[in-house]
DNA sequence: TTGCGTGCAAAGGTTTTGCATGGCA
DNA sequence: TGCCATGCAAAACCTTTGCACGCAA
């Protein structure tokens, strides 16, 4: 039953960047690049295919975020808090803002009893202004 | 004010299919195909360029599909009341759902008094799944 | 005629595949 | 030892850019 193959190092290196990370998401790109300031060289090919088998074990979500070219992968936690996790864009800075907030969750029941439509968290993003471009913008 | 540029059949071309396909949304490489098909050679570069250019004037929306690696783009009727509402994108079907709706309302002026974040109502979409589509896919 | 529009080719970036080698069990 | 894991190189894609030519106004 356990389908995790072989314990290497290259594995748990990926693995404990993805947990240290479990709050917001990272790109193939970000592991590759914090592997190597580690010490720990894992060539792109094995990042890829470890995402790929922790996606069919449910161990990691994969999204993209609208704007950006490359995929995001994010630790599955599946402890309650980590589903109520939206994600604000500022359009001015591109700033991305992780956002747990009750009023959103209920909303999002809301949707779901009243309109049928059940919200992708991790895929949703909601575009506008942050308060620091606002406040900026309009001096 | 007219910003649109010249009269082009490829522009028109692009266009015509985009509107005709307004309940879905498309690939590049769906629309390129589909003009090959009927006759008229558009090179992908001319598309993307048109697309650019038809998102700057918000007449069509650009979204990214789990599972698909190429962004997909819709026609974005109805202009007017689409500041005012949510969108609700269905991830299965790829059907656009307008909505009006108070609690949603109410949460997006939370997130702009308390967490000082202007939502852009036009450019942001809800991801999901629609009740059509959660049925047939408990079955 | 003027200047944007077009399309080919090439570049840039992300992800996948082939294949020989390395390492866990 | 037997296999899966790894990583390099190359391929496969999607998208953007450079440049010469075409075409709308």
């Amino acid at each position: 039953m356990n389908n995790s193959g072989y314990k290497t190092k290259q594995r748990q290196a990926i693995l404990d960047f993805l947990i240290e990370n479990k709050d917001s998401h990272v790109t193939v790109s970000q592991i590759s690049d914090y592997l190597e300031e580690e010490g720990t060289h894992v060539g792109v090919t094995t990042i890829y295919r470890h995402l790929d088998k922790l996606l069919e074990q449910g161990l990691v979500r994969k999204y993209t975020v609208d704007g950006t070219t490359s995929a995001c992968f994010q630790y599955a936690d599946d402890e309650e808090g980590c589903k109520e996790h939206f994600h604000l864009k500022c359009e001015k800075c591109g700033k991305l803002i992780h956002l747990n907030c009750d009023h959103v969750s209920e909303m999002c029941r809301h949707i779901l009893g009243d309109h049928g439509f059940r919200i992708d968290l991790f895929r949703t993003v909601f575009y506008g202004i942050c308060e620091d471009c606002a406040k900026s913008q309009t001096v």
